[in-house]
DNA sequence: GGCGGCGGGTTCCCTGAGGGAACTTAACAC
DNA sequence: GTGTTAAGTTCCCTCAGGGAACCCGCCGCC
């Protein structure tokens, strides 16, 4: 198969896919950062075939989003824990879930709720500007090429396509 | 190979997973909702193999992800457009290219930048609570049941889980 | 001190999804 | 009637994923 190899391209959704564009991999990390972090849990939770779980935590570990710990030495014993950069995917695992609230629930609504600690609701994860605080859409913003986008062969940004809509 | 069916279980993120969580996918709503929606098109742009696109919009349209408008009659001529279900999966996308920007740009910076029209600057997208407008992390969050969260056999929750987190 | 169990993988075979490229159909355009 | 463009479809081949069995170190125990 031999599949694609993305993250070369000039387009971090492409390079961030690369990685996590895997039906495990979202789910893996949702259990870590949650506090699953043993190997037998993780293979028993996920339902995953033991192979691929284990390339998926080497993969994982190998790109620095997970680290294998030792957490008691007799008899050894070890489990994965996020790191920084695998910590930071969180926004990404919340988006998902908030997609799936909202358009994969059933009649009896969401199966899991997120409460904020800090402010002591339930809420909603919001997408939103950096400055304004308002919500990010498709119409409210646009894209335009960064310093880091090279535009050789084989090259893509996220292009800076949507002023010039295909035809109506 | 028959992947195994995520869309049963009683997670948002399963269920979102069941149809994004594959590499094209992300990139496919990337290049639709950026204004690229002709057949060609996408499979120039991504490289991808014919018979995968056709096989992924297939199943995006199937899943009113994607709707397939006719905006030419003569010759007819297609092409593919987000749903509003499709335009919500916006937010995730930002919320890769943001972890991309951040973890596997190169030394020149970010392949793209984000504009928003409405404040007029170059954003960064941030996964807020709907409620404070604070940014969501692993550590100021929690996951707890929800009204769907049928823990039936073979089902799961995003875990309730962080307060009891692996031995240290 | 041998036996069973657990945690954490590795090995085996089999299926089928993805890659690549060629082929097809339909509607013009010259 | 020859060429071109758009949008798929078909073919073959390889390799990743599923499933289940196997393995190894280290216990606890009787």
């Amino acid at each position: 198969m031999t599949r694609t190899p993305l993250a070369d391209v000039a387009c971090s959704i492409a390079r961030a896919t690369d990685l996590f564009g895997d039906a495990w991999t979202a789910l893996i990390m949702r259990d870590v950062l949650t506090g699953v972090g043993r190997f037998d849990d993780l293979a028993h939770d996920l339902g995953i075939s033991r192979k691929v779980l284990a390339a998926r935590l080497a993969r994982l570990v190998e790109e620095g989003v997970l680290s294998k710990e030792r957490y008691q030495e007799r008899p050894p014993r070890e489990h994965y824990r996020a790191t920084e950069k695998g910590e930071e995917l969180y926004p990404v695992l919340l988006a998902l879930m908030r997609w799936g609230d909202r358009w994969c629930a059933g009649t009896d609504g969401a199966p899991a709720r997120v409460h904020h600690l800090t402010c002591g609701r339930d809420t909603t994860p919001v997408t939103a500007c950096a400055h304004c605080g308002d919500p990010l859409t498709v119409h409210n913003t646009t894209q335009l090429p960064g310093p880091g986008g090279h535009t050789g062969p084989g090259t893509r940004v996220l292009g800076p396509l949507l002023a010039s809509r295909a035809p109506e």
